[in-house]
DNA sequence: TCATCCCGCCACAAC
DNA sequence: GTTGTGGCGGGATGA
């Protein structure tokens, strides 16, 4: 929006600097004025006044000066658009025009072929005669500012990016491309990508729709969903693993099972189930569906942050293409294009990504995280059916009929990445805004694919709702999940495909200590989310009584915020969580287990987390996933530019997977599933299938990897960490992802904890009467306040019934605002290891607290995270990778409550964002498992 | 040399 | 058959 913004005044100020100059200053000026005017007129009289135009310009301030002028000029392009370009090389060749130009450099090409435009053609080829080519070919617009980034500023400048309902005009292809000088090409590339963001919808040939941004949120909500079922995070992962393990290996990555998953999904979408294959597969390239997937990937993502080669793979491989390289280049080239016009939006930003391979290009989404009601209602805001392009254009009936035939599909795959299916349809629709989003469905899912996943989606829900109902089963499912790895199997959205379509549900609501009701909400629709959660928490409370009470164990509970993760280890905490071992026992609680757990955790709660996307839940899920993801997304946000994403070569899953039974055997287990996805992170879905169909399989594989854990000491930097967070006790730790902005983590240590490894004197945070120990607000991002469930009272966010024990005291500070976090642990249950989690160190052996250690452990991998965002300095962020089993299930949390009392500009946002971010971090939990390090180079 | 991405050919779909 | 769309990748540009 700014940026667009910003554009147009740029924009516009040029043109009325053009115009002005011709007014005022000499003819020179005025040729061009002139030309523009004159052209306008009588070249495109008809063209000038399109409805478009006149809304437009009546609409927005912008507009107003700008409008005006343009519809002129726009007719001046019409005529020209063979020779445009030419012509406007040509003027630009002139000196004035230059001058004018250098001022207003950045719209130039744009304006430039309009003017240019404008000036007669005489006096273009005299400037030519002058010999003034070589001054035009000076001045011939650079490559830069033919950018189809610059461009798409150009047309969104002409557009208000809040139209009011009447406002709404109607956008001539035609006219745009003559107006800014290019061909209809470029228009295309820009509209298509609008319109995935439903910016614009196609409304007849040659004829889209302006809707600016009031839909844009619910849209990009609707994205999240969809891509925390996709589980794009977890495939993330694997590829970033996959691609590490590759360097490693030197060798030739194929696509695994991952891939592999993904393309039967895409077979199934667009092949099976559409009509027309070829349309599909089409539909499927389509510049629209891989800008909403590409924005999906940014939206799941913990860090926010999608290099390209990702992006290229992960769509790669959805669209059943060849992973060839040729293909991979197309992608690429594919996504510049998105990603420009994303730029334009102010969505993303460019960004680097350091790996161990060296920079890679990446991009930062800088736009909203969190969605809440949003400006856009998408019930109101929403464009209708009409405005809907892919409605209109009978996308979403092929969705539903697609779905229907993939309902199944969501049963059996469900867990795939992305099934959708009636079901999905169904629960979008069943949902509140559901006519509301039934349209995004349809929209987002333009495709059937969307559709499908939607459906899904709709499916995972809707389990996650029984589930909630049914906590009993849920803590029946954890604990078997416990005991079988492939239920708590992070992707297991599906886990359960076998047993049921998502099992997890259940586990999220019941494992999360903290309140179920709250929980429930926060419980990840998902498995994934749900077990995430469940694992360590749920074991805890399991262990207690089934309680869903909060962790006794967990010193702290979780408030939901988006922004905030917290982590919790206590000697308690192992404590119960052995109890929930011994329950666990399966799981395995080596002795080392429990540390490594940290990874596969925080993964899996990520995983969890993203899972219930559906859900409101997702919250909840972002509490567990949070934990990680929150240090991931601080990473990221600290990272905003260059970003070093050091990714464990070793493949996460195994190191990843140690499961630091030793907190939860759920944990573990989710951990142990989690690995399996990211093993096949797309696959994860398919996986789901396997994994979750083989939940032996991947409870065995859980083990091993767990086991692999504990054998493999190096795991990496984040084995250590994790092997330290392995260590029974689990610090205490909160760790607050930033709000968007935010630079650093926030840590919130106990009092117990060792204030001093993090570098924060306890006195120096205000302390409550709390054990523990606040961070100042200022390095922390603003977070949500978190009670040790030692604390009596139960948070206010917590559902009380959830922690009993939960001291509520603080919570509901009203003077809490986002930017002051406040944590309340109790003493108890910090334990001086803990202290270590705040660890500064990311290096530090995390006690491996049973939960939180775990996290710590990779969260210890230390991310050097610059964010650009961060003022602060650079910060390195510990992984906090996972959440341990322990971990906190703040996803349970995420209470509306939460949010209410939290809510922060950033962070806090809706569940939605919590979902979001829950299942970056989740997702980003395998890559916790690598290190994240990011450099930003400052802030952008 | 590599990252970026403009440009326009051309296939497919919609009239 | 014409026009609208938009996939695709060659190759230019800039760092």
């Amino acid at each position: 929006m700014e940026v667009s913004c910003l554009t147009l005044k740029d924009l516009i100020s040029p043109r009325h600097t053009r115009i002005d100059l011709a007014a005022e200053d000499g003819e020179n000026a005025q040729k061009e004025n002139i030309f523009d005017q004159s052209r306008m007129t009588p070249k495109t009289p008809m063209k000038n006044e399109p409805i478009d135009l006149s809304k437009q310009k009546g609409c927005t301030p912008e507009r107003n000066p700008i409008t005006p002028v343009k519809l002129v000029d726009r007719p001046l392009a019409d005529p020209w658009t063979p020779t445009a370009n030419l012509k406007m090389l040509i003027s630009a060749a002139s000196p004035d025009m230059r001058d004018r130009e250098k001022k207003k450099e950045l719209f130039r090409p744009i304006e430039n072929s309009e003017q240019n435009d404008a000036f007669p053609d005489s006096v273009q080829y005299d400037m030519v005669d002058d010999g003034t080519v070589d001054e035009f070919e000076k001045q011939r617009p650079s490559r830069k500012q033919k950018s189809l980034g610059l461009l798409c500023q150009k047309f969104l400048a002409r557009y208000p990016s809040y139209p009011l309902s009447a406002e709404k005009s109607t956008i001539s292809l035609d006219e745009v491309a003559s107006s800014l000088g290019v061909e209809r090409r470029r228009i295309y590339d820009i509209v298509n990508v609008l319109e995935s963001l439903h910016l614009v919808s196609r409304v007849a040939k040659n004829q889209y729709c302006w809707h600016g941004r009031h839909s844009l949120s619910q849209t990009l909500k609707n994205l999240q969903e969809i891509g925390e079922l996709q589980k794009y995070e977890e495939q993330m992962a694997y590829i970033q693993h996959k691609e590490q393990d590759l360097e490693y290996k030197s060798g030739d990555c194929k696509k695994e099972t991952f891939p592999d998953s993904q393309d039967r999904q895409l077979l199934d979408f667009s092949e099976a189930d559409c009509p027309s294959a070829a349309a599909n597969s089409r539909k499927d390239k389509s510049l629209r569906i891989m800008s909403q997937k590409f924005v999906m990937l940014f939206l799941v993502s913990k860090t926010k942050i999608v290099t390209l080669d990702i992006a290229a793979k992960i769509l790669i491989e959805e669209s059943q293409d060849a992973a060839d390289h040729s293909k991979f280049k197309t992608k690429v080239r594919r996504l510049y294009d998105i990603a420009n016009v994303l730029t334009s939006l102010g969505l993303i930003k460019k960004v680097h990504v350091t790996e161990e391979r060296g920079r890679k290009p990446a991009f930062k989404w800088i736009g909203p995280v969190e969605f809440s009601g949003n400006s856009d209602n998408p019930k109101t805001d929403v464009p209708t059916s009409a405005a809907l392009p892919e409605l209109k254009r009978g996308a979403c009936a092929q969705h539903q009929t697609c779905a229907n035939g993939k309902q199944r599909f969501a049963r059996h795959a469900s867990f795939n990445t992305v099934q959708p299916s009636e079901g999905i349809k169904r629960k979008v629709s069943s949902e509140p805004n559901s006519p509301h989003r039934e349209r995004q469905a349809c929209i987002v899912g333009s495709d059937e694919y969307c559709s499908k996943m939607i459906n899904l989606a709709a499916v995972c829900r809707q389990k996650m709702e029984k589930d909630t109902k049914s906590k009993i089963c849920a803590t029946e499912t954890i604990l078997n999940s416990s005991r079988n790895p492939a239920i708590i199997s992070p992707f297991s959205v599906l886990p359960d495909s076998g047993d049921s379509d998502f099992c997890f549900n259940p586990l999220p609501h019941p494992v999360f200590p903290v309140a179920h009701s709250d929980m429930s909400h926060l419980s990840l629709p998902n498995g994934m989310n749900g077990q995430v959660l469940q694992t360590p928490i749920l074991a805890a409370s399991k262990t207690e009584n089934g309680k869903t009470a909060l962790l006794p164990n967990q010193p702290f509970v979780y408030l939901p915020s988006a922004s905030l993760v917290m982590l919790c280890g206590s000697p308690q905490e192992s404590l119960s969580r052995e109890n929930l071992l011994t329950t666990e026992e399966k799981c395995n609680r080596s002795p080392e287990g429990q540390a490594s757990p940290l990874k596969p955790q925080a993964a899996v709660f990520a995983v969890n987390c993203h899972k219930r996307s559906s859900q409101k839940c997702a919250s909840l899920s972002t509490p567990a996933a949070s934990i990680e993801p929150a240090a991931k997304r601080k990473t990221m946000e600290h990272s905003d530019v260059p970003l070093s994403l050091v990714l464990p070569k070793k493949p996460f899953e195994p190191p990843d997977v140690e499961y630091p039974r030793g907190s939860n055997c759920a944990s573990n287990v989710h951990l142990g599933a989690f690995h399996l996805d990211l093993g096949t992170p797309a696959a994860a879905d398919e996986a789901g299938e396997e994994d979750t169909t083989k939940p032996l399989d991947s409870q065995d594989q859980e083990k091993q990897s767990q086991n692999r854990d504990l054998e493999d000491p190096s795991q990496g930097k984040e084995h250590i960490s994790q092997e330290n967070t392995k260590q029974p006790f689990f610090p205490q730790y909160l760790y607050v992802q930033p709000a968007a902005g935010l630079s650093g983590f926030n840590f919130l240590f106990s009092a117990n904890q060792i204030p001093g490894a993090v570098g924060l004197s306890a006195s120096q945070l205000p302390s409550l009467s709390v054990p523990c120990v606040v961070v100042p607000s200022t390095a922390l991002a603003p977070f949500p306040l978190i009670c040790s469930p030692a604390i009596t009272n139960p948070l206010s966010s917590a559902p009380a019934g959830s922690f009993p024990n939960t001291a509520s005291t603080n919570f509901s500070m009203p003077g809490l605002t986002s930017t002051t976090p406040v944590f309340i642990g109790t003493t108890a249950m910090v334990t001086p290891k803990t202290s270590k989690i705040p660890s500064v160190d990311p290096q530090q052996p995390v006690p491996s607290a049973v939960h939180l250690s775990p996290v710590f452990g990779r969260s210890c991998n230390t991310v050097k995270l610059e964010s650009p965002v961060c003022t602060g300095p650079p910060v390195t962020l510990l992984k906090l990778q996972q959440p341990s089993a322990a971990p906190l299930t703040p996803k349970s949390i995420r209470p509306t409550h939460h949010e209410a009392f939290f809510k922060t500009p950033g962070s806090l946002g809706d569940p939605i964002a919590w979902k979001k971010n829950e299942g970056n971090q989740t997702r980003n939990a395998s890559s916790v498992q690598r290190r994240l390090e990011i450099s930003s180079s400052g802030s952008d």
